[in-house]
RNA sequence: GGGCGUUUAGCUCAGUUGGUUAGAGCAGCUGGCUUACAACCAGCAGGUCGGGGGUUCGAGUCCCUCAGCGCCCA
């Protein structure tokens, strides 16, 4: 024991200590009964982690610890999400560069040395090249903090969602949905962010509110010049894929023009005006324009009315050519169309709005001028510019026909906290399409599949091609299908390779599998699988939480793992939500240094479990004040004990000692069964809100009689007391202060506190199980109003009393009695006096000496 | 528009099936170097529990309603 403790340099020395020992190893020997299997969430790997992490992972390795503690194997593995679009965009920053996968490998490939503002070209696996040196370089840095922040889990258990195991075990899943049925190839209108130039899934998409305008334009009958129809229109640009108007069935002003044809004003195509249900009679004109694809009613409208497509918006953003005159493209001036549509062509869809709003207020089809509104708009959740809707050919999970399934999923789970639960089953009923899992992007897990090209040059989309599961993983563009040559890759006969990767959560779905080596490992994955415990935040109950629910349901037919912890956000002092854009974000290091790991743990700690939290630095200085104590606290008792055999739980004799040890059983109830429910929280509380007054008060209390002949059986019992006590209170407090009480621990004891028994009230002495801390209770309300007599006659605490008059019940002055001596000693009383009547506490102070 | 959460001391939050006088920490104030701890200790003060209505012997807690804040979904 050192003769000052201190916390400074407990991390190095234990977290040093713990990698020596593999403190945390995962016994893998031992049956699924006693394994506790955490599903970690794998930290997206594109930057620094911010003190969001420390919270939620402290959380988790608070439980974590506790469970291992209590006999369990635990499994803790932890994982970096470094596939992904988030990783693509952090290397074409970082490095200056950007993917053409047009281009070739290049046989002595660097990166430019400065990341200049013009962006290299380079090729697709030299870009993944780049992905894979970037990723490797920050996982390093996370594993760093994470160890400083003395997480408990099995380093040996690291995987990474682009590893070889995790393209692996992502391809056999996609095969085996497949095989099953679940996943399917269409053509068919997507979800495209023009800017990443890929298609998006419903998950990654959100609704910004952002400054349009209505437009109200006027489509003349077809038939009588005089007559048309006057719709609103947010996005005029799309007049020329008009394919129909469209009104509520219902609706009397419409009813008579159904059936009947209109002329798109400028372009003078002929189209339908048509009934549907969806139509808001209530907005704008209550009859709108059909367009493919201005939106999603616009897919409902096209596909249950049967409209012609006409599509003018690419893939680039950019309205593309319209070939007014041809089939599909009819016009009653095909000339004048194509005139008014060369002023567009080629433009972004944001300038064609601004030229086509001129061009209509010249021609005379405005009506008014356009009024300003503010309306939702979708939007990818990383994109910048508005969604556009383009077909194109995906593969799909059939996750609408699950929807009762998972919702029945949902409630089989058990949500911490429970309202949670609402999250996924708004999610769920709210589900308007299958889930596309392709992704147009370079730095993912390829799809194992390939294509026949026909003789003619046609590729079977219908037929894939797909690889033997002993073969896995394979990259499509790179590796041959079975059956063919390399030569044969794009030519009439021959084969295509699926050029997309999937969608990152198509891989993170499957996190509970890689973690547990599903395929690669039975043995590991029978002992894990299903996990016990899902760790995350509320923000990714529709992507991460959803998708590993959908593919547990469709490979294994079972929930994923058992119960699922909801962490809260970490908002700024202000409690706005930390956001780099905001420039608000704190990061782990600082606070880490500047107060220790333990202070830091201490505040994640007291964050209930799924409530948003403020960072608080004066939280966090209580948490080192605590630390601090703990030490002191530890320090004192454990010198009480020295020279002498360490005294047993049957020297407890004194009814003082026995009176706090059943508060103390109580407290370890209590905090066992927070800890069984997940929460932290309340089991910090609830030993913290013990431990304080246990000083102030109890070792106060015994202080004297613990400092006599310990060969006494009074002595005797208070330094077994002491001994006892702060055995269990270290083990309490050791999930969440890992680092001071397993310092403490070392004094005293070998090996660590982490592996040391959760503790139960069997180890207390018998006495304790009534409960009964009546003694204590009296011996401190005594001793309490001593001390506010001495502290209002502004007098030191070591004055003495020169006389004490209690007076109260004889039941209660007979408790005092059984804590007398520690009651004189403690409070400096040189007289006693007791009397039966009304409650009262008379004090008299010794004279000031000298 | 629908849903979930939340509103308790100046601040951050506990308050479990309804049950004595609603608690803690921080900040504030007044004191004290007390043989583990001044990075400490002792004490004091501070609340019509968001508003209104109801059920009940009794409501911070249950019900209705309104409002603010946050989030989810459409």
């Amino acid at each position: 024991m050192p003769e000052r403790p201190s916390l400074e340099g407990l991390e190095e020395k234990w977290a040093r200590r713990w990698a020596e020992d593999d403190t945390y190893r995962f016994d893998r020997s031992v049956p699924r009964e006693q394994v506790f299997a955490i599903d970690t969430p794998p930290p997206t790997v594109s930057g620094s982690l911010h003190v969001g992490h420390v919270f939620s992972f402290t959380h988790t390795d608070t439980v974590a610890r506790q469970r291992r503690m209590s006999g369990k194997a635990v499994f803790y593995p932890m994982g970096w999400d470094d596939n992904g679009l988030a990783t693509e965009r952090r290397v074409q920053n970082f490095f200056g560069v950007r993917c053409d996968p047009s281009l070739h490998r290049h046989p002595d490939f660097a990166p430019p040395a400065d990341s200049g503002t013009q962006q290299v070209p380079v090729s697709r696996p030299d870009f993944v090249d780049l992905c894979h040196r970037l990723t490797a370089e920050d996982e390093k840095a996370f594993e760093a903090t994470f160890r400083r922040l003395g997480l408990s889990v099995d380093w040996g258990l690291q995987y990474t969602t682009i590893s070889a195991e995790a393209r692996r075990i992502s391809q056999r899943g996609f095969l085996h949905l497949l095989a099953g049925g679940h996943a399917y190839l269409a053509e068919a209108p997507t979800q495209w962010d023009v800017d990443f130039q890929t298609a998006v899934s419903q998950a990654e998409m959100e609704d910004r509110d952002v400054s349009g305008a209505y437009h109200r334009l006027r489509f003349p009958s077809a038939f009588d010049a005089g007559a048309g129809i006057e719709i609103e229109t947010t996005r005029p640009e799309l007049l020329p894929a008009c394919v129909a108007l469209v009104a509520h069935p219902d609706d009397p002003r419409y009813r008579p023009s159904f059936g009947s044809e209109v002329l798109t004003p400028l372009f003078l195509a002929p189209v339908p005006v048509l009934a549907h249900e969806l139509a808001e009679p209530d907005k704008g004109t209550g009859i709108a324009m059909v367009c493919t694809f201005g939106d999603t009613t616009d897919v409902t409208w096209w596909r249950e009315l049967g409209l012609p497509t006409r599509t003018v918006v690419g893939r680039d953003g950019r309205l593309h050519d319209a070939p007014f005159g041809e089939p599909g493209w009819e016009s009653q001036d095909p000339s004048a169309a194509r005139a008014v549509y060369g002023e567009l062509a080629g433009r972004t869809v944001a300038q064609a709005r601004r030229r086509i709003v001129e061009l209509l207020r010249e021609s005379g089809a405005l009506v008014g001028e356009p009024k300003p509104v503010t309306h939702a708009v979708r939007f990818y959740e990383r994109g910048e510019r508005p969604l556009e809707i383009v077909s194109s050919r995906q593969w799909y999970v059939r996750t609408m026909r699950m929807r009762p399934t998972l919702l029945e999923a949902g409630r089989r789970l058990r949500w911490h906290p429970p309202h949670m639960v609402h999250r996924y089953e708004s999610w769920v009923e709210g589900l308007n399409g299958d889930w596309n899992i392709s992704r147009q992007r370079f730095f993912g897990v390829p799809f194992p599949v390939w294509y026949p090209v026909g003789a003619d040059g046609t590729v079977g989309f219908e037929r894939p091609i797909v690889p033997a599961e002993d073969e896995l993983p394979v990259d499509p563009s790179d590796d041959v299908p079975p059956g063919y040559a390399q030569s044969q890759r794009g030519a009439p006969g021959g084969f295509v390779g699926d050029p997309d990767v999937m969608d990152t959560w198509a891989t993170s779905s499957l996190t509970p599998q890689i973690a547990g080596r599903w395929g690669d490992d039975p043995d590991l994955f029978g002992r894990v699988f299903p996990m016990d415990l899902r760790p995350q935040s509320h923000e990714i109950i529709r992507t991460w939480l959803f998708s590993t629910v959908v593919r547990s349901e469709l490979e294994h037919g079972t929930l994923p793992w058992s119960d699922v912890e909801i962490s809260g956000w970490i908002l700024d002092p202000d409690r706005k939500k930390m956001a780099k854009s905001k420039g608000n974000v704190v990061t782990p290091t600082e606070p880490l240094e500047r107060f220790g790991t333990d202070a830091v743990r201490y505040w994640a700690a007291c964050g209930r479990p799924g409530v948003d939290t403020a960072y608080d630095e004066a939280q966090i200085k209580v948490g080192r004040r605590l630390a601090t104590k703990v030490l002191n606290a530890s320090k004192f008792a454990l010198g009480r004990l020295q020279g002498g055999p360490m005294p047993g739980a049957d020297a407890i004799s004194s009814p003082l000692d026995t009176s706090m040890l059943a508060g103390l059983a109580a407290v370890v109830d209590d905090t066992t069964a927070a800890f069984d429910a997940f929460d932290y929280a309340r089991a910090l509380e609830r030993t913290e809100g013990f431990f304080w007054p246990y000083c102030d008060d109890y070792v106060e209390l015994v202080k004297g009689r613990a400092y006599e002949d310990p060969a006494d059986p009074e002595p005797a019992s208070a330094r077994a007391a002491l001994a006892l006590s702060l055995s269990v209170l270290l083990r309490l407090f050791a999930p969440v202060l890992p680092f001071v009480t397993e310092e403490v621990w070392s004094w005293w004891h070998t090996g660590s506190i982490h592996r040391a028994p959760w503790p139960a009230t069997a180890e207390l002495p018998p006495g304790t199980a009534a409960r009964d801390t009546a003694v204590l209770d009296m011996a401190a309300q005594v001793l309490g109003a001593v001390r506010r007599v001495k502290t209002a006659a502004k007098r030191s605490m070591r004055v003495p009393v020169a006389r004490l008059t209690v007076t109260d019940s004889a039941e209660r002055l007979g408790l005092l009695a059984l804590a007398e001596g520690d009651v004189r000693e403690a409070g400096g009383v040189i007289e006693l006096a007791t009397a039966v009547g009304a409650p009262e506490v008379e004090v008299v102070l010794a004279e000031e000496s000298g």
